[in-house]
DNA sequence: GGATTATTGTACGGCGTCGTACAATATGTG
DNA sequence: CACATATTGTACGACGCCGTACAATAATCC
């Protein structure tokens, strides 16, 4: 009978557990940091993101604001919601573009963005502590290296609407 | 001399469009990845991880394959529905605690569990392309000393339920 | 023994995101 | 110019996960 043994539960970890897994836990708990640091002001990671890209770019459309922080349009669309019914954004309509919105910081948002940008500054040196730069910027290239590959493994899956 | 190249593309980024959301934007992509291979088994990352580990460590109750997979209990619970409805584990009564159930694999699971398997091993072998075994490794480090440094974080801002 | 405290799984409501479909507008083609 | 095609933002339903509260059971402490 093969007693499962209770004792070494350190290495019983799926074969995925290996390093996308363990990227996939880091991933969350980079998103709980932030989350748990940011609640003070009431945002979380995304809402934060969005203030600081339209505080430090200017007015922005709603897709380019989806593509840079990586959520789809619609989910844009409510974060956006509910940061203008706090007035810390506005939307502008483009001149140039009836179809758009011009999202954009308001006086009271530009308050919030330097908060955001000060607990950010600040678990951001929490967070290199014990690692070198160069280490850092190890990790940066590899996981690049890996978004690709993960871009092509999704895009052979997958044949997308081929334009 | 530390003095920083000005007018340099360093800074040129959102200050959380470093590495942080490198490595969030990476993770996404590592479930998109994992979800397409999966699709035909019509499973999910998370499913098919639950599978894969049951079918290795046999009977495993449900708080601890919430740990291991790190999710809720509650979410575990309807995984554990879904992937019990479709005939592919089940649920034993633990004889020695009546509070349990033991999830384990059916034998249908268990064909399941190989073809999961065999997915897993192409996807990993794909991702592995032109990154060395000793920049994984290093890719492992940086990001385990970095999950201590989130934990710690994380820690200190939200002082758990002081007994 | 009985009473407290901890743990397991479930029910429920909520949140954030996705995918699809849509109207309004823009861009390209003949 | 008319027409087809692409793009923008929104509405809507769905999914996955969370957090809380709960009953059932176990473990611990007088």
């Amino acid at each position: 009978m093969p007693q499962p043994s209770l004792t070494n539960h350190e290495l019983d970890s799926p074969p995925w557990s290996r390093v996308e897994s363990t990227l996939m836990a880091t991933a969350r708990l980079v998103r709980e940091a932030f989350d748990s640091r940011l609640a003070p002001l009431d945002l979380n990671l995304t809402q934060a993101s969005l203030i600081g890209y339209v505080a430090e770019f200017g007015a922005t459309s709603q897709t380019r604001l989806a593509d840079h922080l990586g959520i789809g349009r619609a989910a844009i669309g409510t974060v956006v919601d509910h940061l203008q019914a706090r007035g810390l954004v506005e939307r502008q309509p483009d001149v140039e573009d009836r179809r758009v919105w011009l999202v954009d910081i308001t006086t009271a948002g530009r308050e919030t963005a330097d908060r955001v940008r000060a607990v950010d500054e600040v678990l951001r040196a929490e967070l290199r502590r014990g690692i070198g730069r160069e280490e850092r910027q190890a990790l940066a290239w590899v996981m690049t290296r890996l978004q690709q590959n993960l871009r092509n493994s999704i895009d052979t899956t997958r044949p997308p609407t081929p334009r």
